[in-house]
DNA sequence: CTGAAAGCGCTTACAG
DNA sequence: CTGAAAGCGCTTACAG
């Protein structure tokens, strides 16, 4: 054995090199070695393999205890080319809906020991594509996307490039190696605006979000679509875009309403911008509903504690995130396939502020 | 060459096995071929490496970009034990403070290509040591934690077994391998009660929570320390402990007031709590802050929206991630070198609420 | 049921 | 400045 790899084994059966006084692991070199088997049988062992005699894998295994050896991950991916770690992309976490993804994909990936690599949606940092591109070559088995900031044509290019499965959550999309789980929100906005239509309401605002091109163009839609089917006009002026947030909310809302005293209701695309318009009427003098009926989207913890509580749509979001990695895991495990999109229902949830 | 090795070069230089129709990867033997160099020169190319001969350089670099080659980072990781991938495990991201942290952790991340593995904090699903236990599995360089659901000695007694560099936020240990990064949350929650005191408040309630030991213990400590420094009496049946949500928030301001209306300040362990408790104020038929003046803890974006806004404890969480980044960083590329904890300032900030 | 051999795709000394 | 060899720690066919 040369110099520079003398090793010395320690207490704690932790290999350490003299020379660096680095720690060496234990390998399955090591297991192998003793508890007298080859290394493969070892393997068998470690991962409840084929044909293996019931007291060698004991043997095995008390020696695997006594060594603390753990396998490397990072050497079982790099030969089975498969990394037990999904790719995620969320948008703005500021806005706790993405909480409750998170915990639901990560409910789903801990059953099968996945390992979820993050990469948020900072447009400053990272560009969809570079996102995508940064997760694919730490090599994650696969990817669950929310397109914000983000184009249907840069994920196909992507996808066709990679072939790599990806779950897209809230747009449909169908392509080989893209599986959608979904909510039709679009059909949700609409019944939304609906109902402040039918409960009144004569001038229904929109607050909309300017980052999520696919999700916006939706709930626009359901807004029109509502006034259209009951033979309202639609006023392109009523329809005001802003960043998804509180503060945004809260800007846009003085901004549409002194501009147009005469909107009695404002439909807005996330809880968020509504709670920045409870504010902003409260600033304004407009009584809720009484003056202005404020209607959310998401159905978030905040909803039911805003003075007035609000009004708003919700669904699911633990079981869309449980739903994606479930997705996602069954197209891993069945490369090629082609899955069916899930889609998952809304409900109205009317509390005071309409 | 064996059949079942057979491979064909296709359109876009994608190598496809006939047989299992699998794509083969671009490798740097591929790019070694394809220049006329050994892949070690390829190697040395890519990585700028010591001395290689301009052209040689470039030649390989052309060969890199006609064939779009890119190095696995799974073969790199297994030979230079570096996965360039950190572990973060935070509190519940239902609060968006945590929201700003991973902002800033993510901006100092990605200057240095790192990429973030993300455990987050749901007890029911992992303990902190199996959560810890995960993410180095996975090989991550480093930690960044927050000690939610966590003691010390399950720290200290992981980091002693694995010898990883660990950054812990808001938690100062004073142990090999872990560096702090903090804010003295105790002097905050001491001067925040003390300008309650200070401006005529004669009985403050305290609602605390019951998730982080660490922290809730050392606003506890600052809140008792306001009311002895002035000699007044701590009333230990003023502080309630709760989850750190706005719905518990709300639930124990109700039962805390119901039970001892004599109250007429509240301060709360963070802002989601406090908002909920103008909530319960405000059905209890109790002004804010005429009756019940509130203070918070975060200085998160609602406190400045909510009727009335919020007074509340400040501090700049995005520099908090990315100096917790910046040090772990400095950590991995220094090993077994001790580094000084970071210690950043907070500030009161005075809304409607007092 | 078990073992010997090859190989995953890179980098790291070491020669030249 | 460049290349031949070894090796990182596993698993996957293939023999026996």
């Amino acid at each position: 054995m040369a110099a520079h790899n003398l090793t010395i084994h320690c207490e704690r059966h932790m290999n350490v090199n003299v020379h660096t006084m680095a720690i060496k692991r234990t390998t399955i070199k090591d297991v192998a070695r003793a508890a007298g088997f080859s290394v493969q049988t070892v393997s068998r062992a470690l991962n409840n393999k084929d044909y293996i005699q019931k007291d060698t894998r004991s043997r095995i295994l008390a020696e695997v205890e006594r060594l603390h050896y753990r396998p490397s991950r990072v050497a079982q991916s790099f030969v089975t080319r498969r990394t037990y770690s999904v790719g995620l992309r969320l948008g703005d976490l500021g806005n706790p809906f993405f909480a409750d993804v998170l915990l639901g994909v990560q409910a789903e990936a801990a059953k099968s020991d996945y390992t979820i690599l993050l990469n948020n949606t900072n447009p400053e940092q990272y560009s969809f594509p570079a996102s995508l591109s940064l997760m694919s070559s730490q090599g994650v088995d696969g990817l669950i996307i929310f397109m914000t900031n983000a184009t249907e044509a840069e994920l196909v290019d992507f996808v066709e490039r990679n072939e790599i499965p990806v779950v897209v959550v809230n747009e449909v999309i169908d392509q080989r190696y893209i599986c959608p789980v979904w909510v039709d929100t679009g059909k949700a906005a609409s019944t939304a605006v609906g109902y402040l239509l039918d409960h009144g309401r004569t001038a229904v605002g929109m607050l909309a979000n300017i980052n999520y091109t696919f999700a916006r163009s939706k709930r626009v839609r359901g807004y029109r679509n509502a006034l259209e089917s009951r033979g309202l006009p639609v006023r392109e002026d009523w329809i005001l875009g802003a960043n998804g947030t509180l503060e945004d909310g809260f800007l846009a809302t003085k901004k549409l309403l002194s501009g147009h005293p005469e909107i009695n209701a404002l439909f807005t695309f996330n809880d968020l911008m509504a709670v920045g318009a409870i504010r902003a009427c409260w600033e304004m003098g407009r009584r809720i509903p009484a003056d202005c009926a404020i209607m959310g989207f998401d159905n978030l913890p905040i909803a039911s504690v805003t003075i007035p509580s609000l009004s708003t749509v919700g669904y699911d979001r633990y079981d869309l995130g449980r739903r994606a990695m479930e997705r996602l895991h069954a197209m891993i495990e069945n490369p090629g396939e082609r899955l069916d999109p899930v889609e998952l229902d809304s409900n109205l949830v009317i509390r005071e502020s309409t």
